[in-house]
DNA sequence: CTGAAAGCGCTTACAG
DNA sequence: CTGAAAGCGCTTACAG
């Protein structure tokens, strides 16, 4: 059998209470005793049973991580998995485990949060945000006082404790670039009209270039599906607008229409960054084969994750803290498509 | 408090014994005395606590997956979280839970492995494989006796439990697919020379044509470093064959190969699939831009990884089983750059 | 500075 | 069919 609390204490002349002590560096214990100690666990190869002192203590020093995790998840959404990542790395250091919860079975909104809370097999509750919609869900978590933090605002008010990237301000850092560069004439092409993050995007870069004294016009502003074709398509009408008002520089959505106003740009013969500079959000997932390589401006989800995790420790520590807020700065990754500032 | 095994049996007027028993579904327990436990229970809404029975039981009813979880391993390594939520969704059925180990920080190989082990805070383990490189590694698997699976074939000899993809078999399918389609005449992109993944697609390819009777002539076979550059250079290479040595279709052992041997098939002007035809292994993570939608072999390992969590499960009831495989088939999926069959 | 003892909430032989 | 009791391996007031 392994080697348990009281096999040390015996080795080693001592009660359980003061292996225990010295395993949890009480201070009232002797140097001497404490180094006796030790040596014999090291002797002996002591590990202490995670499943007993988790149930001594009455915590698991365990988090849950909720979130979908069908089949090709990691295709379509592989920066859950990496804010996944964020999280582990602060958790780890501090000697606490993550599991994984999956939400995208359930049948009913709360099932898996309300078995996490009641099962007590984890001490809190990091909440991707695809997996929390309804304010059933928020209630629930409000109302049994389990510590919990949310990644991506809720989309309704609550007590909640959330936070978020900020797709406003990345829109705000692409206006600022493009003013460094003295791109003047700018155009932004994004995703459909009804999508959240685009708009949030298009709205920071109209507001911040605003601020500067510059207008988008109307026919620099296109919506596409983020397919190739629709962004092919949306950028070559904006270059072949009249030379008055043909954009300097296109702002791109994501990588998927970067891809297309690439090859635009290509096929009608323009030189980048000098005839013509694009730039888009996120590097993934297209990024890679754009070529020239295009400037980015990209969000470290996974610092998102580091800091969902340290705030998590921080609230059980103390239970009454509520952050809501908006956390990660976004970052330009200078490419090939625009004058470097 | 929460409501624990004893409030329940005052409540039901049992003893613990029964409550527990209830719970586990002894058969000795009468229909009437089951229902009103039941009743109780539901009434207090009551769990059981999940520690206390990891605890009184022996086990976790948790297994630990060990792999490298660093910044950006989702973008790098999407494959590897799809075959983690494959294992997630076997587990969490038959009510076991997951929870993640890093070894991308270990500073000594075993060194997560035996903290795992020893800790017994997990019932049984699976590695990517990845992690697991070591002859050390598998030495302390095999001496603790511990479950274990190891998702990737280790790369020595060993009595490690480990599953795998065929990747010899997919580049049978390619030739099967090929041949079907009457393309006899056929050639093959691959990566560098030294990648373990592209020889073994390669080999499989070459082997089936053969077996048809069909010689892949040396300069129909390419190697590249899957960028889109020298892959579009090796494409062109073949197109400006003379028409008795032109390949008729081309396999590209990943999808970045195949966005530039589309790149390249567009330029030469050349009709798909009717003058030249093309497939690539895997969908991820460029398939979906290549234009027109290519044929893919592509391989399920998100069912790789539930059969992962269900041999672990097997195993636990049967330590003695031994599972050394090449588990999961590769599939077809007929795109619009080939014929179909 | 050290130890005896209660307790964490279950499971499981064993007795009846 | 049901229950009393030991036990799982620690932690933590409390007493000395």
């Amino acid at each position: 059998m392994a080697v348990t609390i009281s096999d040390v204490a015996k080795e080693a002349g001592v009660s359980i209470s003061t292996v225990s002590k010295v395993l949890n560096n009480w201070t009232t214990i002797s140097p001497a005793t404490t180094e006796r100690v030790r040596t014999v666990m090291a002797r002996l190869n002591y590990t202490p049973n995670a499943r007993a002192v988790s149930f001594a203590r009455q915590n698991t020093r365990n988090i849950v991580y909720l979130t979908a995790l069908s089949k090709n998840e990691a295709y379509r959404n592989p920066h859950m998995f990496d804010i996944m990542c964020g999280v582990y790395s602060q958790l780890a250091k501090c000697g606490y485990t993550l599991s994984l919860v999956d939400t995208s079975e359930d049948t009913y909104p709360c099932e898996s949060v309300s078995r996490v809370i009641s099962q007590k097999c984890a001490d809190a509750l990091i909440v991707h945000g695809s997996a929390i919609t309804k304010q059933e869900t928020a209630d629930l978590i409000l109302s049994s006082g389990f510590p919990h933090i949310i990644i991506g605002h809720p989309g309704f008010d609550s007590a909640l404790c959330w936070i978020d990237t900020n797709h406003g301000l990345a829109g705000q850092y692409a206006a600022m670039h493009l003013i460094n560069c003295d791109y003047t004439k700018a155009a932004f092409i994004g995703g459909r009209k009804t999508d959240v993050i685009s708009n949030q995007r298009l709205k920071g870069f109209i507001g911040k270039m605003r601020d500067y004294g510059i207008r988008i016009a109307p026919e620099c502003i296109g919506y596409t599906d983020s397919g190739t074709l629709e962004s092919y398509q949306a950028a070559e009408k904006m270059l072949q607008l009249p030379p008055s008002k043909r954009p300097l520089a296109i702002v791109c959505e994501n990588s998927c229409i970067a891809v297309g106003v690439s090859r635009a740009i290509h096929d009608c013969g323009l030189k980048v960054p000098d005839e013509i500079a694009f730039l888009t959000f996120d590097s993934f997932p297209y990024s890679g084969i754009i070529d020239p390589p295009p400037t980015i401006v990209d969000i470290d989800v996974y610092d998102m994750g580091a800091q969902a995790g340290d705030i998590i420790l921080r609230k059980l520590k103390n239970p009454s803290l509520l952050v809501q807020s908006y956390t990660t700065l976004p970052m330009i990754l200078q490419g090939k498509t625009t004058h470097p500032i």
